[in-house]
DNA sequence: GTGCAAGAATGAATCGATTCAATGAATGCA
DNA sequence: TGCATTCATTGAATCGATTCATTCTTGCAC
């Protein structure tokens, strides 16, 4: 195989210096337009292929690339829609930033520790759910701007939270309104340990994951509110798939009969309790009242649409990118939610 | 800000040459497990960071990391169902092989070529429904190896592809056996100019992107078996998006009361048309039966369920990776669709 | 005591650009 | 003509590793 044909080698062709045959290339009015046309027409003779990435970046340290890491489960990442329309603004950011967008990839988080060490990229994003120390930790390691979705992690340049305390208020807040009554709390994974099924008070007391810590908080504060005793609430932990909730809400009907309002702290688990609802012959809304979080698009096709919290995932991922790439103005932001009304709460 | 630590700094510190204290991180078992603890003791302390990635880079030729383009805006590669899956199995794969995926994100073709020659990459991806010719030859001048998804362009390295033409005759062969006659046919976009609406056979002759090709051949051919005639069959180019085909198929309706099968390139297309079908008051499948095509999970929940052409985008993506990274057998494979009937059709 | 092989460590060359202080040439102005 | 100023170009230093041919040690066998 031919040797790659050198910067060096166009320049001594073109009988210039190497830096004007750099200059040439990438700071084209610093040359002459006579001298550079020839470096290029040279270039081109010799099959010069552009400068070599890898050797710019070392020289510059410029990555162009942000680093987008999600501790769970890559896979996870293309499957959940809220992750999905999160990478959605995160895209749209970097495209217009002009920078690349370099999606951690690993299968356990052994792995993801060496790709993280092996990516060249400029700022990391991380979106946990989990305060996955070993993770993180190699992360800021490597002393790059490094911001957090949906978590807080003490170093972190920035942060991109949302007021899940507040959303989970008004969705418990709204059941109540609806005249819903005895509720089952459908939560997402609470801790790194696998334990679906139901929750009790320990678990409930050792939730590793703020978003859910947050949400769980604002169901609690609103039905402690309404007279509701934290002990009457049926607590559930759901993986986050629509065909593992459907299972846990028909399970769960079956001891609790009396349920009458559903709060669940994802639409994809809403989506799954409407189905289990409807296997167990509950007429939703009449019977039971089923409100989700998210406010995904697929909320408005079920049978009946999905009443929800929505968030604006796709500027949560924006914003998150923008905090990296050091155009923000801010370190820390909260978003807002606001109340989705659908068919199955009303 | 201090300097950074280089791994010649590490080195004159613990007593060895630079080449050892490269060893004692990229090759333990060269060194004596006694001085490679010295190394690693002295590394901490000195607070070295390890191993510089853009520096290996230069050095070893290999980014660790694969190209994934998508020559159509970016934003729609996280908003197509279909391009998603392909994401996940891509995704899949680079984790199995402990490889990063580098999303080349652009708002523009100018800006795409830029971005494809600032990623330090091993090989490129490239999902392209047009034959799209400056992004493609941008590729081709960094001289790595390219797998092309979905089209079939000269010089690529591999290519993955569906049988479009026998999956679009199965949905066609499947409507008339269902006892439809009059038939609409809902393209995807079949040029790079945008021109939506009614397609006149002159643009059904210059087709650019395969997909679209191959799949109105597939159904014509069906058709023309079945004793119809091109020209009795209304052609209608969409937007890949459900609101513009369901605005496409009222239309339609109006002009051809007549039509009583739909044959849509997408079961995003298919979904609009099912709600534009509603609209214009008609009963599918009674009075109107309409067929997809890809077999994504949404189709399960719509009213009615829809029909479709099953396609494994997972596998193809998957399969995609595995050949730009070197470890498939072929260097060209097509993937076979199955028929997927539910309430749209029967 | 000599020879040989295996194991460890060395250190200079290399990957391929970009940068910047210094130099040279050309122009303007008094 | 001389001096200051601007514009182009040069060439060496630098980014931070990895590699590999060579040298140095040991251990072992004969």
């Amino acid at each position: 195989m031919a040797k790659r044909v050198r910067l060096l080698d166009v320049a001594k062709a073109a009988g210039v210096s190497q830096g004007t045959a750099s200059n040439a290339f990438g700071k084209p009015d610093l040359v002459r337009k006579e001298v550079r046309e020839r470096i290029l027409e040279v270039a081109r003779e010799l099959g010069y292929r552009g400068p070599h990435v890898m050797a710019r970046m070392l020289r510059t340290g410029k990555a162009g690339a942000l680093g987008v890491v999600f501790p769970d489960n890559l896979e996870y990442a293309f499957s959940d829609p809220v992750a999905i329309e999160l990478l959605r603004g995160v895209g749209r950011e970097c495209a217009r930033q002009a920078v690349n967008m370099m999606i951690i990839s690993a299968e356990n988080p052994e792995q993801a520790i060496t790709a993280i060490n092996n990516a060249a990229v400029d700022a990391f994003l991380v979106h946990c759910y989990s305060d996955d120390n070993d993770i993180i930790s190699a992360i800021q390691r490597r002393n790059q701007p490094l911001v957090c979705i949906d978590t807080d992690i003490a170093g972190a340049a920035g942060t991109v939270v949302l007021d899940d305390f507040a959303g989970a208020q008004m969705a418990a807040q709204h059941l109540i309104d609806c005249g819903a009554r005895k509720f089952a709390i459908l939560s997402l994974q609470a801790n790194k340990a696998e334990n679906f099924g139901p929750m009790n008070a320990k678990r409930r007391g050792a939730v590793s994951h703020r978003v859910v810590r947050e949400r769980l908080g604002g169901y609690h504060a609103a039905l402690k509110k309404a007279g509701i005793a934290i002990e009457d609430i049926v607590h559930i932990e759901c993986e986050n798939m629509s065909s593992h909730s459907a299972e846990m809400v028909e399970t769960m009907l079956r001891h609790h009969p009396e349920i009458d309002g559903i709060l669940a702290m994802s639409d994809v688990i809403a989506i799954g309790a409407l189905d289990g609802a409807r296997v167990s012959g509950r007429k939703v809304p009449d019977d039971l009242k089923v409100i989700g979080f998210d406010g995904i698009a697929e909320g408005e096709r079920t049978d009946p649409p999905l009443s929800s919290i929505r968030q604006d995932s796709v500027e949560k991922g924006r914003l998150a990118a923008e905090m990296a790439l050091g155009e923000a103005d801010s370190d820390s932001r909260v978003l807002e939610t606001s109340l989705l009304v659908r068919g199955s709460t009303a």
